[in-house]
DNA sequence: TTGAAAGCGTTACCAA
DNA sequence: TTGGTAACGCTTTCAA
């Protein structure tokens, strides 16, 4: 293997000069500079990461820690890990993934070997175990998604609550009166996921608001859970004209088993969806959706991530204001 | 940050007996063990994961590349993904995820720097750029896919073209005598993802061996790709009783999309399917699968990188028989 | 069965 | 603007 040594002396320069011209850390001479990067190239050195992290304390590398679920929505999370990976890079960081089934200790075993500079925690349940251990750590953290108490804990999640606050708002200024939540997944609530709960706040708080009658149903993203949804909503509110889908996986199929019903979109019934970015167009009908920006999360977690490894920022709480993007999908109540 | 020597000192031995506790590489009296195993965990204890690269030249890391597309089935990837991690786990191995946005510079500079023993790269196409890098490395290396010319570099895959094989035989053996094949994107053909052409050519040839009536259409996941491919077959072929589906993106809408023609599965037409393991339950009604086995893959891939790394192993092509399941969506043709 | 010590390839401090 | 040189924490060879 090539080293700093072998550098430093084919280009005529101690190793420190070598180390200097790499990191920036002092001016050095034009000359000197280029003579140090012409042997760098000619004898094709790569510094060794982990004399690097053993002489510097810093290993340019975030861990993610991701769950392993079949009830999670697998685009989304896959939007997630890119983005975070994508944005890493420009920092000249790589990421190393650690998946839940390792559990919380995976996270402690990565900070405490000094395998990573930072730890990303993707999908954060309201108590979840890789929480303590992460505040444990001396470690700086960043949480995608939003416990009930991170404590000094960054986090970055969309806002949930104003996202279905506008789907609301957007169905009730479109002269519908009887609207309804297609939820995520039981699963989803039951382990305490905080963005079903602060979907499902906004959403009643702002229909009560509104004056309108509004149910909401959870839903499992089989058929058979769709077909139990739509039964039970239209059990409850024969009246429906409006829809509210926070089930990304689950949209397709209720697409389908809407038309299935002869219940048209949005002649008969108005949907309005939180959608991936990229979903928009394999929907046989435009959809008005608030996007769930997951690039924008990612790239923004690794940024906080970044400001604390910078120790210019203290940890801090940001939750993305959502959009919405009107389309066919809903319409004026007929 | 406790070293090894401060674990030294306080079990009143030498570093390099600690080292030998904890590598089991030489004999250590029970009692020396215990009293370095108290120290270590009084101390708490946790060995550098940079200072051990350094000093062994092992860093027990995978590097994972993966693809960055939104035209293949993300569950599937996923499912690598995740399968990868937890495979790795069980050889204390972690895994650094590389996206392709980087290209084939991505793996240079991590085996480069020593950031991992070997390399692990996803969705390999028939003339992927990653191959040549890899090849020039000389860091043991395993495909996910199977290229033209894999050199000495190890691949493991799903044998498409068995697979493809055991779809026609099934509707053949059903007395279907019109068949179709809906394939994966078109763009999937055209960046020449080897799966797609092996898999389309095993699917000619038994139909002709059969005597069958076949064609075949490249389907985009879309709405309108799904239509405008049913429209497709339903020209060349109006009496088409049999589809076969290598295209897990568009299942869902094409399931819809068959109803809304008032097309039933399996009275009109009988579908078989190459489908992710988990996706089963989805469907409206059970369908016959042949399972892409991403945890077989993703953990296979593990053991041959294991192998190489321990030496004992050369490179080698492995192809995954495919299994087919059957459920109600197959029937004999009416 | 154990210890001493020489690396491993960098960084960063102290001098010049 | 540069060089010399201690760390950094571990593995492994050589000796005992």
């Amino acid at each position: 293997m090539v080293s700093i040594a072998d550098v430093a002396q084919d280009a005529g320069v101690s190793s420190s000069t070598v180390s200097y011209v790499l990191s920036g850390k002092r001016s050095i001479s034009p000359e000197t500079r280029r003579r140090v990067e012409a042997s760098i190239h000619r004898l094709g050195y790569h510094p060794h990461a982990g004399a690097r992290a053993l002489a510097s304390s810093r290993t340019n590398v975030l861990a993610l820690s991701m769950p392993l679920r079949t009830d999670i929505d697998v685009p989304v999370l896959m939007g997630f890990v890119t983005s975070v990976v994508t944005a890493a890079r420009k920092y000249d960081y790589d990421v190393l993934l650690l998946t839940n089934d390792e559990g919380p200790e995976g996270l402690r075993r990565v900070a405490n070997s000094a395998m990573a500079d930072a730890l990303l925690v993707m999908d954060v349940e309201v108590d979840d175990p890789r929480i303590p251990v992460s505040q444990s750590l001396s470690c700086p953290t960043v949480l995608i998604g939003l416990p009930d108490e991170p404590g000094d804990l960054s986090c970055v999640d969309l806002d949930f609550s104003a996202a279905a606050k506008r789907c609301v708002h957007h169905l009730a200024d479109l002269g519908h009166e009887h609207i309804a939540l297609v939820g995520p997944s039981p699963a989803v609530y039951e382990r305490g996921t905080s963005f079903a709960t602060r979907f499902l706040r906004g959403f009643t708080t702002v229909a009560r608001e509104r004056g309108l009658h509004a149910s909401s149903q959870p839903c499992a993203p089989s058929y058979e859970g769709v077909r139990d949804c739509l039964d039970g909503i239209l059990v409850e509110q024969p009246r429906v004209t409006g829809l509210v889908v926070h089930n990304e996986a689950a949209l397709g199929t209720l697409l389908s088993e809407l038309r299935n019903r002869d219940m048209r979109v949005p002649e008969d019934v108005s949907v309005v969806a939180v959608s991936p970015d990229e979903m928009a167009a394999n929907w046989p009908i435009p959809l008005t959706t608030v996007p769930l920006p997951s690039d924008d999360i990612g790239v923004l977690a690794v940024e906080m991530a970044m400001r604390e490894l910078e120790g210019v920022k203290s940890p801090e709480v940001r939750l993305l204001s959502p959009r919405l993007t009107t389309a066919r999908s809903t319409a004026q109540r007929h």
